[in-house]
RNA sequence: GCCCCCGUAGCUCAGGGGAUAGAGCGCCGGUUUCCGGUACCGAAGGUCGCAGGUUCGAAUCCUGCCGGGGGCGCCA
């Protein structure tokens, strides 16, 4: 396997199609301006090449010149270059390229030898990112709002991480408030045997925390009411957490960093952040309270951190939350919300810009739309109050890890969702997840019959020539896409683009399986097609286990 | 009133300015002596909400309108 022939990527194709351009440019044979990239496509249709590039029409402007004739000269040039087989112009200017087979099946080899790091980039190279989620109250479980920021948050720090990023995930806890004490009052009032307070808190699980808590510590109930208010709500505080992070742990969301609110104004984080925001000059006194000036960035008010009362608002430790983040070295803060806070992201972006930072680098805010389930064909109304709300909990006993996580990965964050629960515990093709983790079954399932075989594949090399059949084409170019997609996901904060790739891979694997036999038949001899595809069935496999941990889903060997 | 998101096949949805707009499901019809048929192939099905604009080229970018969903706090 050392001796294998260059692997011809799309992005090696680009480059190289760009020097082709730059040298006739170097020699006066083309004018315009040189071209920063130049893009390179996989066309749909087969006449149009294993790639094509509009290179041509979009310099036609500048170097005014007709397209057709520009692409004859790049495409002449292109015809000399090592893994081109043929190069030639199409249509009203694009190129249309052939590559050698030597050149594109050298890939398989490539991809098995990269093994994990297949896929990985360096796009991000060099930058620090903070990527907060959730965010619950630990007032009760996490329910189906917070589990799709679970998934697709999840994700995009893998995702961001595979692009070279240095990323640190992080759950804000918010254990500072009314809400506490609410909580605290409900726990304290079953415990007792009263109702719960009217605002307080009424699911099942409250009756839970209040029995535990009275089996361990039996003596709360004999202290008296505010200091037994306390003492409730901190063991409440204490289990709720921990159960929040179980369930966490069990959905395989794991956070660097689970930072409390109460630490943030304990540590003196907030008076810190504070004298930031006055150094940088927008902060103002009016009507007795404190403010900060946001209308200077953007936002279509000002507003109040420290309130008329002297106590702080909500507003203010948001803002020293982000200062610490900034001050912690991350060059980036990641904000994943609900649709319901949508109101929050040009605060968050003017409360950088006040604090002297880019807004534009330095704040990012994504907005989730809301999840909806079904079941029996019909919505599932959720609701507090009915007690309908669906836990994460009770989504991964329903389904499991692995449905949840790809159904809530799948789709672009600022679209709404529906989960169909009875099409995510099918085990068909209706399933996108089931789809996927079939075809890594299926690849792993023909790996270990060839190693029953004594088809030592592995050391016995391959030639990449061999592998012409249309199939197998198609195959290698669905693998040279990957490092691509992985950098256009994470450029995008657009995880979604992960799964929906490896759908069309596991198509191209099925499509190739179907129409070229791997392992020789009965007592046929092992030729060297047997072994070329055996490589390109191990590349395939090892792209479908990136992508799918990628997603943070199981990439399994029999299922 | 202001702000955000969405509008693409019967349904659920992909589609970062490129050639003839895609997938899954559903419907109709096919494919297997042997590697996992939980697969594959084919057919039918579209004014990409509407109207302008930018561009050699628009589902994609810009403006306006229509339709649907969500949101506005000296609350936390």
């Amino acid at each position: 396997m050392d001796d294998y022939a260059p692997v011809m990527t799309p992005e090696d194709l680009s480059v190289a199609v760009r020097e082709c351009v730059l040298a006739l440019q170097a020699e006066g044979a083309l004018g315009g301006q040189p071209p920063a990239e130049v893009v390179i496509e996989r066309p749909k249709n087969r006449d149009h090449g294993d790639y094509a590039t509009p290179v041509a029409l979009t310099l036609a402007k500048s170097a005014g010149r007709p397209p057709r004739e520009i692409a004859a000269l790049v495409a002449a040039r292109l015809d000399g270059v090592a893994g081109v087989a043929e190069a030639e112009v199409a249509g009203p200017g694009f190129i249309n390229i052939r590559l050698a087979a030597d050149a594109q099946g050298a890939l398989a080899g490539q991809v098995v030898e990269s093994g994990a790091d297949y896929g990985r980039g360096s796009l991000l190279a060099g930058r620090r990112v903070n990527v907060e989620f959730i965010s619950a109250n630990p007032t009760g479980p996490l329910h189906l709002g917070h589990t799709r920021w679970a998934a697709v948050g999840d994700a995009l720090a893998r995702v961001l991480a595979a692009a070279g990023a240095e990323v640190s995930t992080e759950f804000y806890i918010n254990d500072r408030g009314v809400q506490m004490d609410r909580f605290g009052a409900s726990v304290m009032a079953v415990a007792q045997g009263r109702p719960v307070p009217e605002d307080g808190y009424h699911g099942a699980y409250i009756t839970d925390l209040a029995a535990s808590i009275v089996a361990e510590h039996p003596e709360f109930l004999a202290l008296p009411e505010d200091e037994q208010l306390v003492a409730f709500r901190e063991a409440a505080y204490t289990l709720q957490l921990a159960q929040q992070q179980q369930v966490l742990e069990l959905f395989r969301t794991h956070f660097d960093t689970w930072y409390s609110e109460r630490s943030l104004h304990d540590s003196g984080a907030v008076e810190r952040g504070m004298e930031r925001l006055r150094e940088q000059g927008h902060v103002f006194e009016l009507d007795g309270a404190t403010w900060l000036r946001t209308t200077d960035f953007g936002d279509d008010k000002d507003r109040v951190l420290i309130k008329a009362d002297g106590e702080m608002t909500y507003f203010a430790s948001d803002t020293a939350y982000y200062v610490d983040k900034r001050t912690r070295g991350f060059d980036t803060a990641i904000y994943l919300l609900g649709a319901d806070h949508h109101g929050y992201v040009n605060r968050l972006r003017a409360v950088a810009a006040c604090a002297g930072d880019d807004m534009d680098v330095s704040v990012e805010v994504l907005i989730g739309q809301l999840v909806k389930m079904m079941r029996d064909g019909e919505e599932i109304k959720l609701s507090k109050r009915a007690g309908t709300l669906i836990t994460l909990e009770e989504l991964v006993e329903e389904v499991g890890v692995d449905a949840a996580r790809y159904s809530l990965i799948r789709y672009p964050v600022d679209s709404p969702l529906t989960l169909d629960l009875d099409l995510l515990v099918q085990r068909t093709n209706d399933n996108p997840v089931f789809y996927v983790q079939y075809a890594h079954a299926r690849i792993a399932s023909v790996l270990r019959n060839a190693a029953e075989s004594g088809i030592d594949w592995r050391t016995a090399g391959y030639d990449p020539a061999l592998l012409v059949h249309e199939r197998e084409g198609e195959l290698l170019r669905a693998l040279a896409e990957f490092p691509a997609v992985v950098a256009s996901a994470a450029e995008l904060r657009e995880p979604h683009r992960v799964p929906r790739y490896l759908e069309s891979l596991a198509t191209a694997y099925h499509r190739f399986y179907d129409a070229c036999r791997v392992l020789p038949r009965g007592d046929e001899p092992t030729e060297p097609i047997h072994l070329a595809r055996l490589w390109l069935c191990a590349a395939t496999r090892q792209v479908l286990a990136n992508g799918l941990t990628m997603c943070g889903v199981t990439a399994p060997d029999r299922m």
